[in-house]
DNA sequence: TGCTTATGAATGATTATGATTGATTTTGGA
DNA sequence: TCCAAAATCAATCATAATCATTCATAAGCA
């Protein structure tokens, strides 16, 4: 069977039973569960399913899927040296840039008694930056359901009104030679565009995204200061021919 | 049965039944004990039910917010037969406008099943709608505190990249004379360039806000369809000279 | 031939699961 | 009210399933 029929195989598999394991695709094709497990990713990647722990479901119908509400945080401690650190950056007067992000998220509370001006495409971020006191403007746009994100044409439009002194951003990954990326390309221009209209850049990840490629580019490594936490030596080295690495700790 | 796929499940019974017994899910499902409580952990997390001994219930919406619920808990009945009435106007794919306020935000719940496009500026209806499964915009700009609702030159420039079928507004005050008044010119002003993008334009305001004038007008009685619920016979009347008049039952 | 791409198998890591334990909460009777 | 039994709970552990990654081979193509 051709890659291509195979992929053909899974979608329509998909379509008609909303829900499918791995397992049964090997069974039904009779290829590899490798081959099968690459198949689902770059269906993945085209949007085309989205996969879960032993399968795959249709892309946004995937109901139990964390929603933007969701408490519970991975690398909870890291990150958290990391928001520190960064929230330090902060002069008072300033006007702020906060990506929509887990780690933008903590920065806030380190964030709650400075005189600053805050902008965000986040939607949970908003709440939080009210929450503390601090004046914010939303960029506005489409919500990326699950992720609390706005994104598209009119969160760029409402973006370019704006002029910040730093600018904080999340990523999925860093490398060396591909520099910042992320899934969603549209995500990835809006981070784009904010770091452009900065004075400083910065941006925020955690050991975990180091050397990761995602599928979208966000700019170069060179174009913000990395903040992360504990990475080994030699990839710190090899990161600092191409930026400034500032290390959070705990 | 794959983890996503029970947690689907649970959801589902969940919505049916109101409240569940771990033992129901266990037979129902035949995963063990212990992986149900670790799906209502999770689940939980996600605000997505609220754990009780023995089982699980639906979280409760409206007791979280406590100066939403505040409001909210006024008038609620009377409000609730305003809001269904209104999203009986919806179609199946209309763009609409939901103004914030807790009458337009009990609209939701009754839109849920609708296919349709939500702009709003009001930060609560965004999520709630994410939660509805509705592609929601919102228009951005300077978030006013407390209120939740997003005002300033932002939202308006947003705002004019819109037009919409339906457009339904909260006021603070109707009056024949007077029109439709609410206590801020920001606000305001957004009322009034929503209504003004709108084929349709609806008011919803209970009885309590009959013959009350606030500070900024908004526009004209008949600029909008007045939706509300029990007024007098004779302020009907009157009201009915100037615009159509919708009235809610319970 | 040389080059790229697709495949399958093997690996070690990560995640999900079920059973067990002892603690906590509820229930129902004295 | 109080107490004890029953039910439910969180925490832990070992096991099983699933995962990403790597490597070697096979297939397609100039």
């Amino acid at each position: 069977m051709l890659t291509n029929e195979r992929h053909e195989f899974i979608l329509n598999l998909l379509e008609q039973k909303q829900t499918i394991k791995i397992q049964d695709i090997v069974d039904l094709t009779e290829a590899s569960e490798s081959t099968i497990r690459r198949d689902l990713t770059v269906l993945e990647n085209r949007n085309q399913l989205e996969r879960v722990f032993g399968g795959a479901v249709l892309p946004g119908r995937n109901l139990s899927e964390p929603t933007i509400k969701d408490k519970s945080a991975r690398n909870l401690e890291e990150k958290d040296s990391i928001a520190k650190l960064a929230a330090s950056l902060v002069q008072d007067g300033d006007s702020v840039y906060l990506d929509a992000g887990t780690t933008t998220f903590q920065m806030i509370r380190y964030l709650r008694d400075k005189n600053i001006v805050a902008v965000t495409n986040g939607l949970t971020l908003v709440e939080e930056l009210n929450e503390h006191g601090i004046t914010v403007y939303l960029t506005g746009g489409l919500l990326k359901p699950r992720t609390g994100a706005f994104i598209g044409a009119q969160t760029i439009q409402s973006l370019k009104n704006y002029r910040f002194d730093v600018c904080f951003l999340g990523v999925n990954g860093f490398h060396p030679e591909m520099g910042y990326t992320t899934p969603d390309p549209e995500e990835a221009a809006v981070k784009r565009l904010a770091s452009s209209l900065a004075s400083e850049s910065y941006v925020l990840a955690d050991h975990s995204k180091a050397d990761k490629i995602s599928f979208a580019k966000i700019m170069e490594l060179g174009d913000a200061v990395l903040i992360t936490d504990s990475i080994s030596t030699e990839l710190r080295e090899t990161l600092e021919k191409k930026t400034t690495v500032k290390v959070g700790t705990r």
